[in-house]
DNA sequence: ACCGAACCGTACCGTACGGTACGCCTCGTC
DNA sequence: GACGAGGCGTACCGTACGGTACGGTTCGGT
């Protein structure tokens, strides 16, 4: 059965409704397992019924959770006038820590979980979500940046979709299919701090002007 | 149920548990849902009672799965002796091709998928097992041919797990959490050409001597 | 005060699947 | 040829879970 109305654009939420994607998205932080319908309605204090009249069935349910939780994910916005080389680094050296810091935390690697599981089924929603709201949306806050860049001349790139790439894979590494596999060592804060300034260095190595 | 024997040093299997394997997996490739011991049996035409008495449970099928699919994945070997830039840089090369040709395979998207899954509930076997014949093992085929780069004074490394890391990022980039979360326009092979000529070259401009 | 909508709690149904039991067949060994 | 081990196919059981039904309660509107 089809959800009854899929709010793609979100926050057609009521507060009650938020609590139970809470109520989801906790079963689902500790321990994927447990997630089941059942499970949220108790730990929603709310009744089956109810989760199905809202949300469709399971997969609306899931999927909800995992757009209202996913838009969730804000990188500060970096004012692209006056830049020069320092900000410039400044602004991409935060990018990567945060970036670092919510990948590593346990609601994104739930999520990413959860998504990757989905993916392996027919049923492509959650992957594509999650793709959106995660690496596509940190392309498109960080791309401007580096084209800021290049026209300030402080960046040498061709094409921003290649660099962007590139910076990803400096900054994640073997970071994220780490945690998702279940090493569950969270790198410090000090670690991520140390990794993005490094990742900074590498980029402006390979990039700067 | 504990398997009855969990044979960590494989290759104690028969051809015929091999092709249960075979069929496990290919249930795996195509849709990781239909994984089921039913499936399994129906698809290696054996009983499940067979099943149950050579792997255990479910469990111990699917570890025995990619164990065994796991440890097929071999890297070719690179000799460290008469190392020069040039053959250093074909190795790191090829090593780049080699891993996103694997990573990008179906096999490996479903065995990670797999695992991934699997590391949500408390069970964390197969995520260990993945990252041991994965990441681990690419670190432990790469490492050597890095420090026999810096011994020939090609390479300036200080530590070469870092730069392991740093190669990972530079090879793998975003293609694989994005092959994992659904995008299945596998990269061809002019591309991943494309995409480890440029690691090799971004990783010798970062660490080359 | 009354009514209906929304919702909670719980009982219930159907099914899918993990796991077991059992009858039959095949084949190697004596 | 007799026999037992190993294995196939199938029927079966128990349970977990998705999904539905329904009675009881709260609450806002009239």
């Amino acid at each position: 059965m089809a959800p009854p109305n899929l709010f793609i654009d979100d926050e057609a939420l009521t507060d009650r409704q938020k609590d139970v994607l809470n109520a989801a998205l906790g079963l689902l932080v500790d321990g994927g397992d447990g997630l089941t319908m059942t499970g949220v309605a108790r730990r929603a204090s709310c009744s089956k019924e109810t989760l199905y009249k809202w949300f469709g069935d399971r997969d609306g349910l899931l999927t909800a959770t995992v757009q209202w939780q996913a838009a969730k994910v804000r990188m500060v916005p970096v004012d692209r006038q006056t830049l020069d080389r320092r900000t410039l680094a400044i602004a991409l050296e935060k990018f990567g820590r945060d970036w670092l810091t919510v990948l590593t935390g346990d609601i994104s690697v739930a999520l990413n979980r959860l998504a990757v599981s989905h993916a392996g089924q027919e049923k492509r929603n959650l992957g594509a979500i999650v793709l959106e709201h995660g690496r596509n949306a940190m392309a498109r806050r960080c791309k401007p940046v580096l084209e800021a860049g290049r026209d300030a001349g402080l960046l040498t790139l061709d094409d921003p979709e290649k660099a962007f790439r590139t910076f990803f894979g400096l900054v994640v590494r073997d970071t994220q299919i780490r945690m998702l596999l279940g090493e569950h060592e969270r790198p410090s804060m000090e670690q991520i701090s140390l990794e993005a300034r490094q990742a900074r260095e590498h980029f402006f190595a390979l990039y700067g002007a």
